[in-house]
DNA sequence: CAATAGTTTCAATGACGATTGAAAGATTCC
DNA sequence: GGAATCTTTCAATCGTCATTGAAACTATTG
């Protein structure tokens, strides 16, 4: 290998990447690992990332059980070698799609969850005369709730039209919109 | 206030906003300090929400003012009353907004112009034989680039139509898939 | 079955960001 | 001006979460 620009760039996309899952309550390490192999074409090993990264056989084996949990990487076996390869899904629309399912269901589903427990909590007190502090939180609480479901039906849509929808689709209601 | 139901349920919605905050790397105590802001009514001052959060005074003020930087939460003034109060974005369209573009501004782009800077540095080398596997990095990255690009102008779209208008474009779309 | 190769686990450690509280800095009031 | 009230700052501390590395575990090989 001494195609320096392509390894100079490389490890400036994996930098960046690994600080904004940071940002994103994504381990660093996680992220850089991930952004390793979605740029490189053949699948890699744990030494292989220890090497490229420099981090232990620990993190390494731990970050890389995760990303196979999210379904942003796989296990691939090479003929003939004991050891297990991984690869990355390298569809970016795919890869759009698991993300934002996975944190979805692990974490606004919860808060969609409370929402409707709390909206109960507080109709309950509606036997009663609503004061309008509780009928203030309530609405709020509703307004929310709709929020979440609105863009989880726009998420179901958007999967469903796919990327190669995607593109046209915003670009015919954009002009719709130029022109009302 | 002796309205219990409603004091529960505002504790658990806090809590899990907080926990949730936490998860997309948003400080426990500032998601907390927003979502109490996002339910009262009346403004609150710094006094209320160490009360009421059992925070330390520094941390509401540097809390505080990082809200107010996002722009999710607004100084206010009460008349007759040397203290500054705070007060949330009620309309949850508008918080989306704020937190979408903010999120884009800080944490996006910088990804973003990264990308185009890694294009242009791998295609500097295209003057020579570009190799298979600096091409393949290529594509990837010029993927990655399209798919920020789409949801940008994706974003930009959705503020445009706004709540009133999303709701009613995305059942019409669903119905247009249906039926196709 | 023992030896070898590879992977996972987990207690200890480390790094980093958040919080605290007291001191310094503003602002308003008389 | 100076006393009173409120806000911000920041060095020290605390808590949390990721990482380390060695030991335990699993799976292949001859």
């Amino acid at each position: 290998m001494h195609n320096s620009r392509l390894e100079a760039a490389t490890a400036l996309f994996i930098r960046r990447w690994g600080e904004m899952g940071a940002s994103w309550g994504i381990s660093r390490t996680m992220a850089e690992i991930h952004a390793l192999l979605f740029l490189t074409t053949e699948p890699l090993c744990t030494d292989d990332i220890m090497e490229r990264l420099q981090v232990s056989r620990g993190s390494a084996s731990t970050n890389l059980r995760q990303l196979v949990n999210w379904g942003l990487i796989y296990r691939v076996h090479q003929r003939g070698d004991r050891k297990e390869y991984f690869e990355a899904e390298h569809d970016v629309w795919q890869m759009f799609e698991i993300i934002t399912r996975e944190r979805s269901r692990r974490e606004v589903q919860p808060i969609v969850e409370t929402i409707e427990k709390c909206l109960e909590m507080i109709s309950q007190d509606g036997d009663a005369e609503t004061t309008p502090r509780a009928e203030a939180a309530r609405r709020r609480m509703a307004a929310m709730h709709d929020f979440f479901s609105t863009m989880n039906r726009l998420f179901n849509l958007m999967v469903k039209v796919g990327p190669r929808g995607l593109s046209p689709m915003t670009r015919a209601i954009e002009k719709l919109q130029r022109l009302a």
